[in-house]
DNA sequence: TAATTTAATATACACGCCGTATGTATGGTA
DNA sequence: TACCATACATACGGCGTGTATATTAAATTA
C-alpha cells in the first residue's frame, strides 16, 4: 500500500500528541514548535507542511479533543435515554469532562482566544446541533416551552461549560462538583413547560 | 503640586487607553508594545515600569474594563428593583454588555487565556459577589430553591456571557438578541421555587 | 530495474517582539 | 545651588515564528 501516507499519517498524530501535550501544560502561546518537533523526532518542516502554521496545529488537536468530547457526551445521553433526562445527562457529562485540565486550558482558554468564538468550529457546532434537535423534539413534545432552540441549546451549553471551569479552578473540585451539576439541573427546568 | 505622580497618572491613563485600543483591534498577542507605546509618544521603558509586562498592562485594562461593566450590571439591576426582577435585569444588562467587540476580545477572549479563570480577579469577583448575595437574600425569602447560592451566580452568569458571545457573533445581533434574553429568563425560571 | 518525477521533511535565514540592563534627564529636597 | 531619587529612554541579547531553499525517499513509468 501507499507508504508514504502511511508515515504522514504517523507523523500528523505524533505532532498532534505531542502538541496536545505542551499546549495542556504550558499553554498555546508559551508552546515553542522548535521543542514541540524535536520531542518526537521531528523538524518545524514536517509541522508547517502538515498545518500550516501554528494555529493550524492548535485547530487540529482541538478537533480531535472536541470529538472525543461530543462522543462522550453522545453515550451519556444515549444511557439516560433521549428524552429530557437525556438532555440532562449531557450537560452534566460536559461538566463532568471540563474537569480534564487537557480540556480546560486547550478547549476552553487558548482555543477561543486564537481560533475565535467556538460555535464557528465544526466540532462543536455537530455537538450543539444534537443538543438542538433534542431540544426541538422536546418542544415539539410539548415537554419543553416554545422558546428559540438554538438560543436554548447554546445557553445550556455554556452554563454546563462554565460550571466545568468552576469546578476545575476550585480547590476541591468533588465537593463543588454536585452543587455545580444541581444549579443546572434546576436552571434547565426553567426550560420546562411543567416544572418538576 | 506633586508633578511627577501628575503626569505620571497621565502617563499610565494613556498607556491603559492605547491597550484597550490595541488589544481590542489586534487581540492581546498581535499587539506590539514598541507600537502601542509609540502612539503614545512614549517608548517600553515607561511601560515595563509602570505595568512590569505585557501581562501587567492587560491585567490593568481588564480591570478597567471589567469595573465600568460592573457599574453598568449594577445601575441595571438598581432600576428594576432589588428582588426577582433586579436578578434578571443585570443578567440581560450583561448580554447587552457583552456586545462590545471591546468587551468580547479583551474580557471573554484573551483575559481568560492568559490571566487565567475570570473567578480570581479581583473585579469579576466583585461582580459575582453582589450577583451571590442577592441570590442568598432571594434563597431566604423563599423566593428562589434552596440551591448553593454561589453556584447559582455562576450559572447565571455564565449562561449571560454566553448568550451574549452568540449574539455578537451573530449575523444579525438585533434579532438574535431577543431569542437570547427569553431563553435566559426561561432557564433562570428554573432558579424559582414558585415558576411563573 | 533504472531513470525520473513528486512531495514530505530538513535546513537556513530574516524579521519582529519581549524582557532586561544600563544610561539620562527632570522633578523633588535640603 | 547642589544632590538624590526615579520615571523614562536606549541598547542589547535571545527566542520564536514563518518562509524559501535544499535534500531525500517513495512512487511512477518506460
Amino acid at each position: 500500500m501507499n507508504q508514504r501516507l502511511k508515515t504522514m499519517a504517523e507523523n500528523r498524530a505524533k505532532l498532534i500528541l505531542a502538541a496536545r501535550k505542551a499546549f495542556a501544560e504550558k499553554g498555546y502561546a508559551a508552546s515553542s514548535m522548535d521543542d514541540l518537533t524535536a520531542d518526537v523526532g521531528l523538524t518545524r518542516g514536517a509541522l508547517y507542511h502538515n498545518f500550516g502554521d501554528k494555529r493550524g496545529l492548535l485547530a487540529a488537536v482541538v478537533e480531535q479533543i472536541d470529538s472525543e468530547m461530543a462522543a462522550h457526551a453522545k453515550k451519556a445521553r444515549a444511557k439516560a435515554g433521549d428524552g429530557w433526562q437525556g438532555l440532562l445527562a449531557e450537560g452534566v457529562a460536559y461538566i463532568e469532562l471540563a474537569l480534564d485540565p487537557e480540556v480546560q486550558r486547550i478547549v476552553l482558554l487558548d482555543g477561543p482566544a486564537v481560533l475565535g468564538d467556538p460555535s464557528q468550529w465544526p466540532s462543536q457546532s455537530s455537538c450543539l446541533e444534537s443538543t438542538k434537535l433534542i431540544v426541538e423534539r422536546l418542544i415539539a413534545e410539548g415537554t419543553l416551552k416554545q422558546i428559540d432552540a438554538e438560543a436554548a441549546a447554546r445557553l445550556l451549553n455554556g452554563a454546563a461549560l462554565n460550571a466545568a471551569l468552576w469546578v476545575a479552578a476550585s480547590a476541591a473540585p468533588q465537593d463543588v462538583l454536585p452543587k455545580a451539576v444541581a444549579a443546572f439541573s434546576a436552571l434547565a427546568t426553567g426550560l420546562l413547560k411543567a416544572p418538576a
